[in-house]
RNA sequence: GGUCCGUUCGUCUAUCGGUUAGGACACCAGGUUUUCAACCUGGGAAGAGGGGUUCAACUCCCCUACGGACUGCCA
């Protein structure tokens, strides 16, 4: 994928770095990101956007996208969440490089690194209990102090270890600070003063996320870590085993998270909070694709477009650092614009899937056959795909159609005698568009009506409802005989 | 409480010191029409507040307010 467009400002940049500094033009390192949920529920909306922002990196920079659960907390990890992520990100179409990699099968390398940095001096054993830990903390609210806790145990002779259980504490600086450059935050400084040992390996010798996110990371060569800034403050911490590794640093981005449409942190009262909630709200892939990308990115005033010309602009860069509301209503119109670019096929096997997932009947060969050829007059006017389905009714039905209320209503007396005397024309018609709308117009004069008194009766009786597509698309569809057979049963 | 991040129309956003602050969704009005949509035209709608810096600030700096994240042997 070319790069089609580049932050003219970063172009700037590194031409200046270039004429100060010519030499580090070292060949640049291929990008690796990669998407790491933890694998307690359903892929939550929020991450879907993660994945996709490291997805369009990866792809568009010619770079690899692979995908981590960190499933290290086993107690809320289960199989089932694992693999309501996978079909979520497959739904999305966000396609992974290489096999999912499962944190928890590291434990014994990320146990083989606390022990590494055990050696190096940058780590310590703490055999402080969780009670006292606990009390400490809670003393210290009581009275106001910092709740930073801080290990007697940090710099205590070996000698007099005791001989109970422990964790492994990293052996944080406590003076100077750690600098975070974030592609999307900017420079971040923390005061390492304010930043405790963090635990790396827990008592039972399992490692913490924070050890085992920068293993791994290192481990599978991610160079770009894209992720919610509800991260940012860990990033301090994080660098601190970097740094104590001597491993080199990835590029961080943190995102800004994605909140509901009041303004508030997405939850479960603001219903649709997993990608697969709006594959079963019969929302396009695509056009989620498309809108997500949206939500704190953009490349100028483009709204509407493809994955594909987003791999190209997508730059770290542009990334906002407010967090964004769900519109539904945007999201609709973005959907409706991808099904009315989408390929008829592609079309329908979505919404076979859509029907699946979202528990209903697939639509049987006749009716899919049905559908492919009442694509073209369904696709501009439908958002989501309960929508097509609906405008497409008239070709899924079959005889008897059945009348709603407001289709029965129209066809009175009046209206089924001007349907019984049309039905004749219609029996010699050429069926092409032309023909019919020359014998209809001729049939309204002839009654001294307009033609939009014969097509109400007309929509009762070709789709049993009153609002429909254009009679004619209709009548091209079905076909003569069906047309025919549907009018006659109405005029009955 | 502490640390960190954020704040442009109702919403998503453009703007990288000089613009009548632009676009999109939504909304309102009109047009088209074969119902509903779609479509076309037009309209209202924004820099949180206060201080600086500067010839000039939405843009840079500080303070306040509000919102959020983190502050675990969760991830």
């Amino acid at each position: 994928m070319p790069r089609q467009a580049q932050s003219r400002c970063k172009m700037v940049s590194e031409r200046l770095i270039c004429m100060t500094a010519p030499a580090p033009t070292l060949p640049k390192k291929p990008v690796v990101t990669r998407f790491a949920p933890s694998p307690t529920g359903y892929l939550h909306i929020g991450g879907g956007r993660t994945a996709l922002f490291n997805w369009l990196y990866a792809r568009g920079h010619g770079g690899t996208f692979l995908l981590r659960i960190e499933d290290t907390d086993r107690a809320r990890s289960t199989p089932d969440a694992t693999a309501a992520i996978l079909r979520g990100l497959t739904w999305l179409g966000l396609d992974w490089d290489g096999d999912v990699v499962s944190q928890f099968q590291q434990k014994d390398r990320h146990a083989d690194v606390a022990r590494d940095m055990l050696a190096r001096g940058s780590a310590y054993k703490c055999f402080c209990t969780q009670e006292e830990i606990e009390s400490f903390r809670a003393a210290a609210e009581a009275e106001k102090r910092s709740t930073l806790f801080i290990s007697p145990w940090r710099d205590a002779d070996p000698a007099t270890h005791p001989d109970t259980p422990f964790v492994i504490r990293m052996k944080a600086p406590r003076t100077g600070q750690t600098v975070i450059a974030d592609a999307v935050q900017g420079t971040v400084t923390f005061q390492n003063d304010l930043l405790d040992d963090m635990v790396c390996l827990r008592s039972d010798g399992t490692p913490t996320y924070m050890l085992a996110v920068v293993v791994d990371d290192h481990d599978m060569g991610v160079t770009h870590v894209i992720r919610g800034d509800d991260h940012l403050n860990n990033a301090a911490r994080q660098t601190m085993v970097y740094n104590a590794m001597g491993w080199d640093v990835p590029v961080w981005a943190h995102i800004p998270l994605i909140h509901g449409p009041d303004g508030k942190k997405l939850s479960k009262r603001h219903g649709a909070l997993g990608v697969e909630d709006y594959q079963s709200m019969g929302y396009p892939a695509a056009g989620m694709r498309n809108y997500l990308s949206r939500l704190g990115w953009s490349h100028g005033d483009d709204e509407f477009f493809t994955s594909a010309q987003a791999m190209g602009w997508f730059e770290l860069e542009d990334i906002g650092r407010a967090p964004a509301r769900l519109d539904f209503k945007k999201l609709e119109h973005i959907c409706g614009l991808h099904i009315a670019a989408g390929e008829n096929a592609a079309l329908l096997h979505e919404v076979q899937a859509y029907l699946v997932v979202s528990g209903q009947t697939a639509l049987t060969d006749a009716q899919s056959d049905g559908l492919l050829r009442a694509m073209y007059c369904l696709k501009d006017r439908a958002k989501t795909f309960p929508e097509l389905i609906d405008k497409a009714h008239f070709v899924l039905t079959s005889r008897p159609v059945q009348l709603d209320e407001a289709a029965t209503k129209s066809l009175d007396m009046v209206s089924r005698s001007m349907l019984r005397e049309l039905t004749p024309h219609l029996q010699t018609a050429l069926w092409t568009r032309e023909a019919l709308e020359a014998i209809f117009t001729a049939f309204a004069a002839a009654h001294g009506v307009g033609f939009g008194i014969l097509a109400a009766p007309l929509r009762a009786a070709l789709a049993g409802r009153i609002v429909t597509p254009s009679v004619y698309d209709m009548m091209l569809v079905i076909g003569q005989t069906e047309t025919i057979s549907r009018i006659e049963d109405a005029a009955a």
